[in-house]
DNA sequence: GTTCACGATCAAACCGGTTTAGTTACGCGA
DNA sequence: TCGCGTAACTAAACCGGTTTGATCGTGAAC
């Protein structure tokens, strides 16, 4: 009952009563065929339920057909991380339409370039996405070395010779900064991500640039629990900030829980932005200001670069709108205390 | 400069002066081989610095050596759902001891059906994980008739012969009611799921069972702005219940601000309880009573369970621990009013 | 009427492994 | 001394496509 045998290329050329060669002209649609017989074929392989065999296909064209992303994040993060899956379903958008595959590896960060090496060796992908860049990242020069096209996302800190997929966090957090001095704040905080990370730095950057007296900046990890831990460190000082940008949602909804237990009133006593726009930052208590980003487009533009980039020739950088302020209830002016 | 042509087996045959199906037997361990021989090929495949090509290797077995995972959740609800990552992670563990890749799909709830069909017609996986299980899941019967092994998150509702992982989220609700009517409470709610997802519907049966008068039940569909939208229901009710029971942590925190909003005080007027203890569950305010879940074991045990079907016979279910309540101080016996 | 070019098609090689059917050479028993 | 079984190895087929080189037939050009 369970016919298994798939039909092969084979089955079709005797079916149409041509030759293999033939049957893979015409169903690549290539010049040369005849068009009666092409329909012939193209009939054949129909009636068959013919599908071509990835593999072998593969194994002809030297070619993967398949994307990879390296994932060296520890679990725990992933969880929290909006990023990922969307970015995520925006590459899938794109490879999905062009018969290409995802392969995903989730790998402890000392294996990480074991974990691109592999990929590498396998043949399993035919190139890579590169995300969460690091300051001087080596798997630069380790994708150059093993001749694996890739696509970042934003502009690495070292000469590439890989297209970036533009994302720039700046105007983002400029733009929440501009947003608390417009409200009167002057003595403003940030907490940052770890600086080993390309944008956490970058937004790091930003905040100190967009004020000539930039306030405290406090490293966290972009975890709840870091995020609270800094939120903690800002308001013991003796001069506390009225105000805090953080540079993600999960760290700035902690950073609420923080100040609520600590009795001081967000935002009449502390304005907080956050980073990302999550699902769950409009439903938080007050409803959290923060900075709109698009992984889901970003996916897209990465496909397309990389699967271009791996066709062809080189590709140039590609340009992402910038985020945008998302103004909510956390935000204020300072209010006299009661 | 890019010496980019990778060695073959007859480079390694040429070298060691053999045959090529020698070399094949000798580094698969294959008897037959005169251990000086072995020894011989082993080396100058070293030196050569040989890696089998994953392609040629699946053509000829007709395996892909990888497995897949389609997920038909809108790209929105993904980002906010921590099991998704971890049960990746948890899959990885496994997947990458044993040479195996893991290819994800993405794709709208429309196109589910297609995109397995697709994963089995490109023999791109020689098995997939059957996550977010529906009422009467067509999956099943699809997977059967295109012959591709499986492994089910929870025991489907129909007949199947895939092997399941034995995830049970009754114990955990249950211990979530109990806790709750331990603290007197009589009168509790349930925000559930949507009715279709299987573990949506026992988590609510499970609500249902534990209480001898089970309070109102409102499905909501795992968003925080569902979640948000639910609990403004139940607060508006003439009798609104004393405790909420969410079916997972998102909207339980989306319900904690509702409360907050409303002028509700948690725990004093309201007890709430989630579901995943997602990281940020313990730093809401007030910090969130939850269930505990292992989605990263779950993704190991799954990934066994898989690999183990598609080389051999049939599996067992696999057993796994149950959910745990972790008590925080989102619940707590109601407090007399001011 | 012969030649030439070209479109249509086929046969075979190739991608890089695995597997099977043969071929040697050697040691052992009768 | 002959025969036989077996370990060690080789040659070739195979997986299912793509691609190349050769062959065939036909119509146009001279």
């Amino acid at each position: 009952m369970t016919r298994s045998e798939r039909p092969t290329i084979v089955d079709v050329a005797r079916a149409a009563g041509v030759s293999k060669g033939t049957v893979s002209f015409a169903l690549n649609g290539r010049p040369g065929v005849a068009e009666e017989t092409r329909q012939r074929i193209l009939d054949a392989a129909r009636d068959l339920g013919w599908t071509p065999s990835h593999q072998a296909r593969a194994l002809s064209a030297s070619r993967a057909f398949a994307v990879g992303l390296v994932l060296a994040r520890e679990p725990e993060l992933l969880g929290a991380d909006p990023f990922f899956p969307a970015f995520i379903a925006g590459v899938e958008r794109t490879l999905s339409d062009r018969g290409q595959a995802l392969v995903l590896q989730v790998v402890p960060e000392a294996q990480e370039e074991a974990g691109y090496r592999r990929l590498a060796a396998d043949g399993r992908v035919d190139g890579v996405f590169l995300l969460d860049l690091r300051v001087a990242d080596p798997r630069i020069a380790l994708l150059e070395e093993l001749g694996l096209p890739a696509v970042s996302i934003a502009r690495p800190d070292v000469p590439s010779r890989f297209p970036a997929v533009l994302v720039d966090d700046r105007p983002g957090i400029a733009s929440a900064v501009r947003h608390l001095v417009e409200l009167g704040h002057t003595n403003i905080a940030h907490v940052a991500g770890p600086s080993q990370f390309l944008h956490a730095r970058v937004r790091r950057a930003a905040f100190e640039e967009a004020l000539a007296n930039p306030g405290p900046v406090v490293e966290a990890d972009f975890s709840a629990a870091g995020g609270a831990r800094a939120t903690r460190m800002l308001l013991a000082m003796p001069d506390k900030p009225t105000a805090i940008v953080y540079a993600n949602d999960l760290m700035a909804i902690a950073g609420l829980s923080v100040a609520s237990e600590l009795g001081v009133v967000v935002p009449a006593q502390l304005s907080i932005t956050g980073f990302d726009n999550t699902d769950l930052s409009a439903y938080v208590s007050p409803p959290l200001t923060t900075v709109r980003t698009d992984p889901y487009l970003w996916g897209r533009a990465a496909a397309e670069a990389l699967l271009a980039s791996i066709e062809g020739g080189t590709v140039d950088d590609v340009p992402v709108p910038s985020a945008q302020l998302v103004v909510r209830a956390s935000t204020s002016p300072m209010l006299p205390a009661v």
